[in-house]
RNA sequence: GGAGGGGUUCCCGAGUGGCCAAAGGGAACAGACUGUAAAUCUGUCGGCGAAGCCUUCGGAGGUUCGAAUCCUCCCCCCUCCA
């Protein structure tokens, strides 16, 4: 018995950042372990964007760890607070979502959780089962348990106050309708980023007054997105999503700072601890080109989201296109048959949509940035004729194959 | 309700009558280089076959030869007081 808790606790420990309260957790887990009763584990994702990304990963891989030792993962789509949008981090209100846009993503998200978690061990639910329900009544008495002063002890919300940056009031009800969810499914374990903190807590005191046992709590390092700076999010627009391609993933990963290599590896891939010491070893001492693990973490990336022979597809076709300088495997064709052989080189570039306006296709060109067949254009009032075939080339992730 | 300060291009932010398609930074895109779609350096960064013209500085009117800049009304935000 005690054995199994070391190892369950070595399990659920690695990698997090927080456990609070640390010696209630582990009675909790104890507890868990000894009466042979899962624990609920509780995470939720509001579902303001179709793309679960890397970032959302690092959450939903520590509640599969907590799966594959036998609790219960309870996941909560946010419908509503969606509405609401977490300020979590954020130095502004975010833009509310209609109903429907809200729903349409939990479809997608709904798809991609489960390409890491067991579906059918999964317990789901949407917070509207419990919101829709509440009348104004409910929703004073779960706001009189809390006060503005507490609300405000939370950095981002006092940053914006002090800055004078506008704070709506539905945005103050947050953290209390995250907590309320947790009494709504009686959570013994939530998890989150650091970020989530004063959120997860919030669900603790909640909980309490709602005569519900207080959850335990479990934060994981906020993966940082693609720009290296800010954490990984759908609004930023720093995300590898799960769902995407994987020529995307890899080209993705292959844009990230060489400092973020080893905590992607670290928060966002199954490599074991073993590997996981070497390569950070590798980085260290600088004897190894980083460009070469950065590929390698591309690789582990896409065979975990698609599979082993698309992995070594979409690295082979990075270094052809990109180190190489050769023409990708599928160039879109554009079928140029309606000019009568000849065409100007920036109509062309703008009805193909390859540019989004003929001053950015001129700039393009004057920047050295389009080639045909391999030789870069020098004329922007080039007439070109068009040959069958035709390779054309607009920056370095542009192309188009010319039909006739 | 009162007093004051604001709303500028994707974002932040300068600009208070012509030199403003609007400084600077960020993002983005491109080029060079390379060890990568890293880093670094350089360039571009509203639209138009490019000449000038058109659209843009919260919205609508107005003053003026000329308005992001001045006036009027309206909308929105912030601060302090009540």
């Amino acid at each position: 018995m005690n054995s199994e808790f070391e190892k369950q606790w070595a399990a659920i420990s690695r990698g997090a950042v927080d456990l609070l309260p640390l010696e209630e957790f582990k009675s909790r887990l104890k507890q868990s372990i000894e009466k042979n009763k899962p624990l609920r584990v509780k995470q939720g994702f509001d579902p303001t964007a179709p793309d679960i990304h890397l970032g959302h990963t690092v959450g939903i891989r520590k509640l599969r760890q907590f799966q594959q030792l036998g609790h219960k993962i309870v996941l909560i789509i946010g419908d509503y607070t969606a509405m609401v949008g977490d300020p979590s981090g954020r130095s502004a209100t975010r833009p509310q979502l209609s109903y429907d846009q809200i729903m349409a993503n939990s479809e997608t998200y709904q798809k991609q959780f489960f390409k890491i978690l067991d579906k059918s061990v999964t317990e789901i639910h949407y917070n509207g089962e419990w919101f829709a329900k509440m009348d104004f009544k409910s929703i004073l008495e779960l706001a009189a348990k809390f006060t503005v002063a507490r609300i405000l002890e939370r950095d981002d919300f006092e940053k914006r106050f002090k800055s004078g940056t506008p704070i709506s009031i539905h945005e103050f009800l947050y953290p209390l309708m995250q907590a309320y969810d947790s009494v709504a499914i009686k959570a013994d374990v939530e998890i989150g980023a650091t970020e989530q903190k004063f959120n997860l807590l919030t669900g603790r005191e909640i909980q309490q007054d709602y005569g519900v046992e207080p959850q335990v709590i479990l934060t994981l390092p906020v993966l940082v997105g693609l720009d290296g700076h800010q954490r990984m999010s759908k609004s930023i627009g720093n995300y590898i999503g799960i769902d995407e391609p994987p020529g995307e993933i890899f080209g993705k990963v292959m844009s990230i700072p060489d400092s973020l290599i080893y905590s992607y590896f670290e928060l966002a891939t199954d490599i074991p601890e073993t590997h996981l010491k070497e390569i950070k070893a590798a980085l260290e001492s600088g004897m190894t080109n980083p460009m070469n693990i950065k590929k390698e973490l591309g690789q582990t990336l896409v065979a975990q989201y698609h599979d082993a022979e698309a992995a070594r597809t979409a690295r082979e076709e990075f270094e052809r296109v990109f180190s190489r300088k050769e023409i990708p495997e599928d160039v879109p064709e554009f079928d140029a048959s309606g000019y009568g052989g000849r065409i100007w080189i920036v109509q062309l570039l703008e009805d193909s949509h390859i540019v989004n306006s003929r001053g950015e296709a001129r700039r393009l060109i004057r920047g050295g940035g389009v080639s045909i067949d391999g030789v870069k254009v020098t004329d922007e009032d080039l007439e070109l004729a068009l040959k069958n075939g035709q390779m054309i080339k607009a920056g370095k992730r542009r192309h188009l194959k010319i039909k006739i």
